[in-house]
DNA sequence: CTGCATCCTTAATGATACTG
DNA sequence: CAGTATCATTAAGGATGCAG
């Protein structure tokens, strides 16, 4: 009765294309912009910094097949699209945020770990 | 007195480096291998389905550089290299393992979004 | 405004052969 | 065994123009 049993480390394993799909810098702050409320396209674009337009609708798809985004758009001249993190979705906000927070408070350590790895 | 405030959001903030590295499938499954014991080089390839050698050796290089892996190697023939995580790394043990477990936990609600996604 | 299509450039990954 | 070096291939990303 229990489900088959996925192993990402596993490279045949499927469960290994959902892995692929979040351990992403761009998921990451998709997830992370979208975690605080449902944002529009533009808003998106301004708040995942260095993000081109193409690669934002590309992996909006992408994150919208998986079931983790839903997008709604508006008939309205000019066009309004906004997404929101669904009920799965939004059980990446903490993993996702986890993440973008080591980035930020373990940089400076980081960095001095580059630093010594150059200098020698 | 607070360090400067770093922000993965900006496309020019130096954390984003370190979130690109983290935010990545192979990282996630080395640190994910490396958080149960020490490993050497080959044992590692065998752990990480369907990473090549080359993408290993650069990969654990990126992360000894970053200061979350450590490698050492042993004076003998044939030649035996183990990597083990830092304290730093350590700290990654868990986020990373957590989006690890997501993919395994989630990846069935993930193919049934995908087929009714495609099916439209 | 959103986003698709196209073309182009760059980065990531794979395959193979070879060395200490 | 654990790399390095090289070449070939593929995937990711950027730029632009256009359409609904």
């Amino acid at each position: 009765m229990s489900t088959p049993e996925w192993n990402v480390m596993l490279a045949t394993c499927p469960s290994r294309t959902s892995l692929a799909r979040i351990a992403n810098k761009w998921t990451a702050m998709i997830v992370i912009a979208l975690s605080e409320r449902r944002l529009r396209f533009g808003e998106l674009r301004e708040m995942v910094g260095g993000i081109s337009g193409k690669v934002l609708t590309e992996t909006l798809r992408d994150l919208e097949r998986d079931g983790l985004v839903a997008r709604q758009a508006y008939a309205e001249i000019p066009p309004r699209v906004e997404y929101e993190l669904t009920d799965l979705g939004r059980t990446l906000s903490a993993p996702l945020g986890a993440l973008g927070r080591w980035a930020e408070e373990h940089y400076e350590q980081v960095e001095r770990a580059r630093d010594a790895y150059d200098t020698r």
